[in-house]
DNA sequence: TTTAACATGTCAACCCGTTGACATGTTTTT
DNA sequence: AAAAACATGTCAACGGGTTGACATGTTAAA
């Protein structure tokens, strides 16, 4: 079997005790007996048992992370430098896909407070989840209110929202239209659409938005949108609420021969380096991913030391850009 | 602070062992005393230490995962679906994106044995790592080889390179170019290369493989690319390895005023979700990813129930899909 | 009425490493 | 020569659950 820190101790012909104070560096040990630990260790193939000294020490770190999935590039992105950051400071990372499912969520949330995990940073989408006001467990939402104590870390969406609407206004668009995602899920795209729509409003325009709900079919998105461009024959701007929604109305659009952009204009929302690669022609609102990865980890690592959130951290709001491209 | 087993079991009036019971559903228990029980463990909040059982029961139930980085949709979509595969049967998933770089993958094989993971899948590319051959602890490789005794799950690549490379003979090219990440990486790449050397030998074609080494430079692709039209302005035929490089050529070949396809035809390789949406015109050679996934799952949990591998479990070879798109 | 089956309790050992208290001996420093 | 620092050992409690052995009492079936 495993050895354990009595086989290291008997093999190194020293106490446990010794071979853990060569292991946590506690009080004096001679070099000699270190290396001769060491070597035990090594001879042995011994790996310290994280699960007996998280248990004695009340700290796993270990960080759950719920998202929707890590098959969206903006998440994969966001994942992987939260990963990444968390990583460097010696946490690891527990991987959870909600696909934006209540039951899914609620599950993960039981399983990560039974193992015991350090923190959480929650960046799915649904509708309200009571579990967290309850929770005594230090946790980072990113773009969503999860409870009053728990911090939010977001990028502008609000003002994604309004230069996106803006832009293709200065462009000379006369009919715009939106695009979003499910309205009953507290996400930030409901943020980009208010701005949307506040904007037209206050250009005297009439704001459409067509709502993508959740489904499981395939070309679900592409039939709204086919249904979009049949409904409004005139459309010559489109506000999608994430890149791939845009990418589909380009494909869409160019299907129906429409030029782009002399006769429609594309903007999309994210700027992942994924869909930058793939289709660096797309004009969009980019998200600082790395700086929301890198801010929601430093709160939460600050949270788990146990120090205060102050009231301006507890709503991080980060810059967004635009990214100009040639669908506009 | 946190409830324990025996606070539940004062909380309900019985003993420790009878709440213990009522967890692990064992020996008599009135449904009388289990709703006791449930209801203590409600109010006082309780979520039974994962730590402390998996500590006795030598079984984590944990799995680790090592790949390059989730923010590529390749890896992104291949690791969403081995967590919800991983979720679906009791797993949990810890994330380490080695970014392929030998060190980190070395920490993180050595982190998940600290956590007693119950076995490991590794789709990271390196240079041969010699860890893998002395660990006592079940693993899966996807497209690598790591030991002998390490059963790797692969799509066809070797198939998937001569499909690709003679889809475009077949399409009529008469210079085709084939552009691969770094040589010295174990990757699949290297198969699909070989493949396309080989197709072209044996047409009495002159193979020539670009190589994309590591590099930290966000340009340095379109550079290399850049040099490729530079030295060969006759090509019209690229298989690049994989669908971002095939997008970069894409761009790059538009930006010089080449029509796809009739001057010049670009087959990629992967067939991600993300990049179908994208990119839906780009032709591809796809991947089962989600097929891949669930054979690498459905092997770790074999093995870590003490299942023997058979032979042909050792190596399983998925198919690979020619996706049509208008780039050939 | 005897015998099972049911229901719950007590107790201790175990999983594996950590830590504080205390002891003992060796060096090194004043 | 005395004091301080260094080096290692022994021992037991602890973290939080699990499990087997054993005891006792109740209820239901034979």
């Amino acid at each position: 079997m495993k050895p354990n820190i009595k086989d290291i101790a008997r093999h190194a012909g020293v106490s446990p005790t010794t071979v853990s104070r060569v292991l946590n560096n506690r009080g004096y040990i001679s070099q000699k007996t270190k290396d001769k630990v060491h070597q035990a260790m090594k001879e042995l193939n011994y790996f310290p048992n994280e699960l007996a000294r998280s248990l004695f020490k009340q700290r796993t770190h270990l960080i759950g992370l719920i998202f929707p999935t890590t098959a969206n590039p903006f998440y994969g992105e966001l994942i992987f430098h939260i990963e990444n950051a968390f990583s460097s400071k010696g946490y690891k990372v527990l991987l959870c896909n909600s696909l934006n499912r209540v039951d899914k969520e609620i599950d993960y949330l039981d399983m990560l407070q039974r193992n015991q995990v350090d923190g959480i940073i929650v960046g799915a989408h649904n509708r309200h989840i009571s579990q967290y006001e309850s929770m005594y467990l230090p946790a980072v939402a990113i773009d969503r209110n999860l409870s009053n104590s728990i911090p939010v870390v977001s990028s502008d969406n609000y003002l994604g929202g309004k230069v996106a609407t803006e832009h293709l206004l200065k462009k000379g668009c006369q009919k715009i239209i939106h695009i979003n995602g499910p309205h009953e899920l507290e996400t930030p795209a409901n943020k980009r659409r208010e701005a949307y729509e506040e904007v037209m409003v206050k250009e005297g325009r009439f704001p459409i938005t067509y709502e993508l709900r959740q489904s499981l079919d395939e070309n679900y998105t592409k039939t709204i949108i086919d249904q979009l461009f049949d409904e409004n024959p005139d459309v010559d701007g489109i506000f999608a609420s994430d890149d791939l929604i845009a990418a589909t109305v380009l494909s869409e659009a160019k299907k129906r021969g429409k030029d782009i952009p002399t006769e429609l204009k594309i903007i999309g929302y994210d700027g992942t380096s994924t869909v930058k690669t793939c289709l660096p022609e797309l004009t969009t609102i980019q998200q600082p991913i790395q700086a929301i990865a890198q801010s929601a980890v430093d709160l939460l690592i600050h949270q788990i030391n146990g120090e205060a959130v102050d009231e301006p951290l507890k709503n991080i709001i980060l810059p967004i850009q635009l990214s100009n491209g040639f669908t506009t």
